[in-house]
DNA sequence: TAGGACATGACACTTTCATGACAAGGGCTA
DNA sequence: TAGCCCTTGTCATGAAAGTGTCATGTCCTA
């Protein structure tokens, strides 16, 4: 299991390094800024899992990042969490429907924190949190790495594996080529597009079981989605 | 798009009423019980999309119910927000780790709970949180690619699918063929105007559904516009 | 009723996708 | 270390689906 990468956006110095501190410890993937702009960048570059976000911070403001994550196609799923200091409902009603999953009122305890993190990349990302997956007939452990349809044990190339587990974390949602190369070879592969053709052939013939029916869909010019069949 | 379904499970009277009144006030399908073993058997019985759980209950307690859904295959993936009125973080935590998705601590107001509710549903089904376009029977499901009439599934190409999207964006508005070719082939596109109309006749076909009115309407010499029919 | 505007069917042309083949690389074993 | 097997990225090819244009028919309106 790959760590999950947060990215923390927090301008209170001895308040960021003691969250990095924790979150590394837990086993997370962090990376950390005090400017929003900054922030923005990072994240386009390479996306994180999840984004803890702090209202008040310098340059962009917080709530503007959160929309602007929003509106760009490869972020606009990330979940974020949102640090605000205000007690104001009207803040925090604003910040979740900007698209926040969630928010935390300063001050906080760091174990909640965590607790939040961890809950809100159970439901987003199951596999991040070590819970298997399961669309339509299809099962994956993230644990034992292991993929079973119809009780059967499907085999498979661990790119194929990869790309499975990435389509189904979002069951049902079309990505795009560049978005599975990202997502599946990493930002910056440099990798044919068409070569994502190549491995959903394999990932099809691999999932393959008596006379159940092709849970990849092909979104012609636009990419390839899985779902229950 | 069908509402929705929530399950509340709350032992105040009033606040139930309360709640109940609100949320189908903004379309969610709604049921309500005071006690925990109902609320067991009302999500086995027809799953919910998503569970409002108050902690503290008659019969089974909040934080059992919560376990013992997640133990259900059929219920595990629900999204469950706690409702609480302790302060204590320890029981806040617990509530998390042992899979609620969510809490809000009492005193709340409705119009938070709401934001929490869309927020948690927006990225368990988008298409319940309003991400999806709908006009009329008609919705579309950018995130899926997908688009439906009166539950059955439409088929099209791309570019019916992009003209479709860029009507449905602005329902009832009338666009021009140049403003179509601008929004759907892109500015600068060197296509016929009329090329329009054939797409127009294409797209009428698709969303062609038994007995269904035609939802694009010709404005002579002015364009075509999409509504609700 | 004439003239313009729109609808429709046909068709040739493009784009996009599925598929099989293949060579390069990596790791494991004998 | 040579040989073998598995994986991987790329390419060529054929099939399928989609696209733009035109000619013709139909409708509407002044």
């Amino acid at each position: 299991m790959t760590a999950a990468k947060l990215l923390l956006v927090e301008d209170d110095p001895s308040l960021a390094e003691l969250l990095e501190f924790r979150f590394e410890k837990e086993g997370y993937d962090v990376r950390v800024t005090a400017d929003g702009d900054d922030a923005l960048v990072m994240a386009m570059e390479d996306v994180p899992d999840l984004v803890i976000l702090d209202w008040m911070i310098e340059g962009t403001s917080g709530i503007e990042v959160c929309r602007r994550l929003r509106r760009d196609q490869n972020t606009a799923h990330v979940p974020i969490i949102m640090l605000t200091a205000r007690e104001n409902e009207d803040d925090r009603v604003r910040g979740l429907e900007t698209g926040a999953d969630d928010y935390i009122t300063k001050p906080f305890s760091p174990r909640e924190l965590l607790a939040r993190v961890s809950a809100v990349l159970r439901r987003i990302r199951p596999a991040l949190a070590g819970e298997s997956i399961q669309v339509g007939d299809i099962v994956l452990d993230p644990v034992a790495h292991k993929v079973e349809r119809r009780g059967r044990r499907l085999q498979m190339g661990p790119t194929e594996y990869r790309l499975l587990k990435f389509l189904m974390e979002s069951p049902g949602r079309v990505f795009s080529r560049n978005q599975l190369l990202d997502g599946v070879w990493g930002t910056g592969s440099d990798i044919e597009l068409r070569t994502v053709d190549v491995h959903i052939r394999r990932l099809r013939k691999a999932v393959e079981v008596d006379g159940a029916k092709d849970p990849v869909r092909t979104v012609r010019s636009a990419g390839y989605a899985i779902e229950a069949v």
